[in-house]
RNA sequence: GGGCCGGUAGCUCAAUUGGCAGAGCAGCGGGCUUUUAACCCGUUGGUUGUGGGUUCGAGUCCCACCCGGCCUACCA
């Protein structure tokens, strides 16, 4: 393909910016920096300090007084005033803003006039502050460190149209307080749970994307190929049976924050690839990692945000230890109206369903009808933090029966805004049972279940040289991220988001 | 996938019943020695998401498609 060829692309490489008025005009200034011996787009810049800095460094200034200290600052000009014989600009680093201050009397003045809102500078100058008061920079020496080419967007509102907000995280992040914070936050809170797990002694470990046989988890998975194996591989849609593995190898207590993937649809709550965290601790089952996840979340936001109280959608929220428990089929009876349990007919567990809004797949039992009538019914109402507990064995094939009912499982679910925050069991760790479950899936496979789980001989290899008693858990990171930081859209936490290509 | 709503200048938004596509910011020119979204004067800038249709005339009405938001369905 030839440079010509390239869709909208000029023989000078420059594409479109030439055809529009408003970048033709700062392409032009820099030809003129480069005909005047100047570097547009230099190497590096010896920074001393940070907006941040300068301002807890020098709080108690006077207007109209000068610090005599020196400081080297770096940013983005956000905005510039032209008085005519003096000028105000705002800088923008990382930390914060800055207000660079010159006149002409000034060595730095005359720097001054090219630039635009968005271009990169570094500045050395006295700290100072004029005569309103506002702590700035006299700009002493002037570097272009990198010519913006494009706009920034209004200067007031910002960026508002959430799409290009999310296509064009860049340009939000430079307008958008909001959007820094929240990637702080994010920062803070993986930060926070990496603390809490090791702090207990569990060793961060990561395991195969690529995986041949996508399980520890009921969803659909996405495809790819290996090419010099001329294999197809799936992308894993959780951790959970490799981290089990290293159980079984000994290893005591494990977790991994990993990208998982999901081929599912995009909603408000759900991103085709996002953030969980697993942990498996030996010798535990599922209550201790009951009081593992509520220590660990309220530990996570008391680090973040300094409270334990948090405001979701309109609502408070206590997040401190402990959290209630409830029954899922007690509380599935509670909100219906209906006495669900295990010993109903199916013929009327499926009828009593379809009056609640779940038609009843062929391939599903009663633990399956009860567990998507609560998802329908009771979940979007629990805002949290509850532990639901009691799980039919039928949706959880990887999890431990209870010794005084087979048919229910020994795990939980966390949830907090009416959504699932996250899943817990004791894992099954007998190899018999393990095969019998996985081959109750492969049943419910064949009627046309296509979440079901699939059988992996090499993690029945594994479990065949004993795994011991483990308890084990799975976090949505993301959503733990919205609730703590307010979003109620996966999109304000997930920086580029999966959305379709521009037509 | 289905339903509802939306897409107008680089950005934020207007545009009456179908009747000359506008404003602010940004840009450009000029003025201004303490601004804070600086201000004042002047000025450039449009494939109204895309493609069809109706009409003397379409941003506006109709059809199809693209992209997004919310709701809904599956999932954490």
């Amino acid at each position: 393909m030839t440079v010509s060829d390239r869709d909208g692309a000029t023989p000078e490489g420059t594409s479109d910016l030439e055809e529009h008025r408003l970048t033709a005009v700062r392409l032009a200034k820099v030809e003129a920096m480069r005909s005047a011996g100047l570097d547009p787009y230099p190497t590096r810049f010896e920074r001393t300090a940070v907006a941040a800095e300068i301002r807890s460094e020098h709080s108690g200034m006077a207007p109209g007084e000068d610090s005599g200290i020196e400081v080297a600052v770096a940013g983005r000009i956000m905005n510039v005033r032209d008085m005519g014989k003096l000028a105000f600009a705002v800088l923008r680093d990382w930390s914060g803003d800055i207000q660079l201050f010159t006149t002409a009397a000034d060595d730095g003045f005359e720097s001054f006039g090219a630039l635009d809102a968005g271009d990169w500078v570094g500045v050395t100058g006295e700290v100072m502050t004029t005569r309103r008061g506002e702590l700035s920079v006299r700009v002493r020496e002037l570097t272009m460190l990198a010519k913006g080419l494009r706009p920034l967007p209004e200067k007031w509102h910002g960026l508002q149209d959430v799409e290009q907000r999310h296509r064009m995280r860049y340009v939000d992040l430079i307008v958008n307080e909001e959007s820094r914070e929240v990637l702080r936050l994010r920062s803070a809170v993986v930060r926070g749970l990496r603390d809490a797990f090791e702090r207990r002694g569990f060793i961060e470990v990561e395991t195969p994307v690529l995986q041949t046989v996508p399980g520890g988890g009921l969803a659909k998975p996405f495809e790819t190929h290996h090419n010099a194996l001329d294999m197809d591989m799936y992308l894993r849609i959780a951790t959970e049976l490799h981290l089990k593995r290293l159980i079984v190898g000994g290893v005591d207590k494990v977790f991994e924050i990993g990208r998982i993937f999901r081929n599912e649809g995009v909603s408000p709550r759900h991103n085709p690839e996002f953030t969980m965290l697993e942990a498996y601790w030996s010798l535990a089952d599922y209550t201790d990692v009951m009081e593992l996840v509520e220590k660990a979340v309220a530990e996570v936001a008391e680090e973040v945000l300094g409270t334990t109280l948090v405001e979701y959608g309109g609502v408070s929220l206590d997040l401190t230890p402990p959290w209630p428990r409830r029954g899922l089929f007690e509380i599935t009876s509670e909100t219906t109206g209906v006495e669900w349990d295990l010993d109903m007919p199916i013929d009327t567990a499926r009828a009593l369903a379809l009056e609640h809004g779940v038609e009843a797949e062929p391939s599903w039992g009663v633990g399956k009808i009860v567990m998507e009538v609560f998802e329908e019914q009771v979940e979007a109402s629990l805002s949290g933090p509850v532990f639901v507990v009691d799980y039919p064995a039928e949706v959880s094939p990887l999890a431990k029966s209870r010794s005084d009912d087979p048919r229910l499982v020994e795990r939980f679910e966390a949830f907090v805004g009416g959504w699932e925050l996250g899943n817990a069991y004791s894992e099954l760790n007998d190899p018999v049972e393990q095969r019998r479950r996985f081959e109750a899936q492969a049943r419910a496979k064949a009627l046309g279940d296509d979440e079901a789980h699939p059988i992996d001989e090499d993690f029945l290899k594994a479990l065949e040289y004993g795994m011991p008693p483990t308890g084990g858990l799975g976090i949505g990171v993301d959503r733990l991220i919205m609730l703590l930081t307010g979003q109620t859209s996966i999109r304000e936490v997930v920086l580029f988001p999966h959305l379709r290509p521009e037509g």
